[in-house]
DNA sequence: AACAAGACAGACCGATCGTTCTACTTAACC
DNA sequence: GGTTAAGTAGAACGATCGGTCTGTCTTGTT
């Protein structure tokens, strides 16, 4: 059974590990899950763990990796199907709001990974450091394209929503955060609403 | 040296034990910091503690006790120094801004809990809602208070944007967040800003 | 056919986890 | 002044932590 590889040129035993370290990690915390839960859960042996990745700490870098290119891939997704910058910055809180309710219901990894990596400067806190940066960034080209007034000020109060829309589903549910998210995030993408489309954004 | 108390009845070794676990948990993470480091620190043995704490869950419960009462009394002593609603709530917002730049660096201590403690229903995470469904309702009744057209809603903009701020002020710097947070919050509460107001709001 | 490499199987390491226990001392209350 | 509760000191519990090591087997490449 060895050296049986993905289309992708990856180790099968690898990607498995990874993916089923990913959602133990996210779902019930990176320090509460074991070395041995990963393994067992995953079907693999303790020697295959440590070829692929030399620390457990290895292991939590690759789970922030594959989320960084998860979101940054959805993104470029966007770009792609949108053509205004106005309407771009729509499909992106949108997508936001999606996302929240449906894939990232424990929170944001990079926030919960944060939490558990107190120490500045570490491994894993420059991996969250440099998503949140390349969002920000993002925002603020995003903004400026769209001509708003501020794109400096507006790409924080985004970061501050995004922050807030994760956590605040996690906590207090979904449903009871997402008014408060699409009003205040349309407001400060200055992407003001009249009529049908305040309803359209605000509804289900 | 047994039975010391202080002047509030409780016990010395007890209120040590408490007030150094508090900052261990919220400096390092609850999973990070063991039952050992607590007691060393404290200065104070094993059997002491499980005297005082059936267990280290019901230290941890105690820890956020505390900081709840904490936000307790910060709010109702502002309520006391301040007359008009509408003054309140700008004494609400820069005492949020106040606390994140100065004791609560490392984020929001429910919040960090609630990443620890996945599991829905837990005592941990029943002490954490408790908290923040007295949060949300004071900021609707004091919103309500001011004559704001939808406490509801403006009280969930509020909350969204509270988590935000201790989030980001913990892992992209507060003088970074603050006048988005500012920004936000006062438009979120119904206080448009005008002339030498807003000034003195965003100013430091 | 030979060889290198990836995966399997599982024993083993010291350290730490949260918790329990016994034994002794000190201070406060009746 | 004796009882009792609260403190100190420290050994010990089983379980789990992250990590290492010695093998064997299978597969792909050459």
């Amino acid at each position: 059974m060895a050296r049986r590889k993905t289309d992708t040129g990856a180790s099968l035993a690898r990607e498995r590990l990874l993916a089923t370290a990913s959602d133990l990690f996210y779902r019930e915390g990176i320090h509460a899950v074991g070395v041995d839960r990963i393994i067992a859960e995953a079907g693999i042996t303790r020697a295959t763990f440590y070829r692929h990745f030399p620390s457990k700490e290895d292991l939590v870098e690759a789970y922030l990796g594959v989320e960084d290119a998860n979101i940054r891939g959805a993104f470029t997704a966007a770009g792609g199907m949108a053509g205004e910058p106005r309407e771009l910055l729509h499909l992106v809180i949108e997508g936001l709001a999606d996302d929240v309710s449906r894939h990232h219901t424990r929170g944001c990894p990079f926030i919960n990974a944060a939490v558990e990596y107190p120490e500045e400067g570490s491994a894993v806190r420059e991996r969250i450091a440099g998503h949140r940066a390349w969002f920000r960034g993002t925002l603020e080209s995003l903004l400026a394209a769209a001509d708003a007034p501020d794109p400096v000020r507006a790409a924080g109060e985004l970061v501050l929503l995004r922050d807030a829309a994760m956590v605040g589903g996690y906590l207090d549910g979904w449903e009871r955060v997402r008014p408060a998210f699409i009003a205040a995030a349309t407001r400060a993408a200055g992407l003001e609403l009249v009529g049908a489309d305040a309803d359209r954004a605000v509804g289900t």
